[in-house]
DNA sequence: GAAGTGATGGGACTTGGTCTCATCAGAGGC
DNA sequence: GCCTCTGATGAGACCAAGTCCCATCACTTC
């Protein structure tokens, strides 16, 4: 019998998880988790800066994801389309296999402020991301800006609608389909005229 | 001679930013603080629930303006006009007065991720605010959605401006300039084909 | 002058998070 | 088959954030 058990990271994201549904975010410790994970709780931070962090693994691929994607979107790509292009990258990493664990996550956040700081703040660098990858396809300023924040729009509604409890749908199809929402509803704000 | 200063709230504030500036966000303990200030470690925590919090006055009342911004738009005004109220109200809170203090804070928000994460959740509110404010006003979505995201897209360019060293203009002039700057880049994002 | 109110001080306590040191399993070299 | 090196872990001390409770004191009101 091995001292360690494999696979310590994922021991301890599904520990939390099931604790964080059982007791709540802050009625949760990270000793808890780690103890039930099988761990010590110098352990439990030696795999996660934060105890927010557990419940946000593999940001750094969907960061590389978005870049790689706009990269090889074709040149003739609008700046639209090259956002559309992450969202369809987003989508094999949102596979239908991930949605109950998606939607069991999206419980705790909804009910932690830290939680939902910390998940707007991994949002913003991936929209600042998308901007930057913009830009370095030619898109100038501010339409690179506006079309990154418009694909994160697009991806939080989507996002929304994917975990929401009917749903069967893939990721992408319902990520496509908002952002043609959102872009067919451009004309609709025309600003005529500014004070 | 009274047992409370008064004031007891802004001496913290003040404190606050000083030694932040001095010694570092994470560097700075609350007790720290409010010793500076005057006060024990445990009135700190009456006046804010968190440390960070000491950086985020007057949060409540800008979400208050920019909602009676939009309810007191004219019937006429188009989304984005009604979003653009929205910054002139905000204009209202950053006079020239608050400038230097604002720089000073910012470069403490800059060097520290919980302090951005806040930031973000506060400015997340506002623009959820925005958007409810304008479906109450008939505004459909996505238009009210899309609005308000590219209100807070503005709201952040010129306040980002407003701050930066060598500017000397108005809040008021620099966000209507971003908002103009960006309806008329709308026409550039324009989604040809989606795959 | 007595009672009430509200802001404060002080300190105990829990938990997040850091750091250091010892320990132990497995890989590879001899 | 033994030795050493490496890497993941455990244990525990330690600091700061944040909570809670209770005593204190200034000011108000009756």
């Amino acid at each position: 019998m091995a001292r360690w058990e494999p696979n310590a990271r994922e021991r301890l994201q599904n520990s939390a998880l099931e604790l964080f549904l059982e007791q709540g975010y802050e009625g949760t410790t990270a000793a808890q988790i780690a103890e039930r994970a099988g761990l010590a709780k110098s352990t439990f931070f030696r795999h996660f800066t934060d105890k927010r962090e557990v419940l946000f693994g593999g940001q750094e691929l969907l960061h590389d994801l978005f870049v790689d994607a706009i990269a090889a979107a074709p040149a003739s790509a609008t700046p639209l389309e090259a956002a559309g292009a992450t969202l369809a990258a987003a989508a094999t990493v949102f596979g239908p296999e991930r949605r109950t664990w998606a939607r069991r996550r999206q419980t705790v956040v909804e009910q932690n402020s830290e939680l939902q700081e910390r998940e707007l703040l991994k949002l913003a660098g991936l929209t600042a991301a998308t901007a930057d990858a913009l830009r370095t396809r030619g898109v100038p300023d501010p339409t690179a800006g506006l079309a990154a924040e418009i694909g994160a729009l697009a991806f939080r509604q989507a996002f929304a609608r994917w975990i929401a409890p009917p749903n069967q749908r893939d990721f992408a199809d319902l990520a496509q389909e908002q952002l043609r929402e959102l872009s067919a509803a451009l004309p609709t704000l025309d600003l005529t005229t500014v004070t």
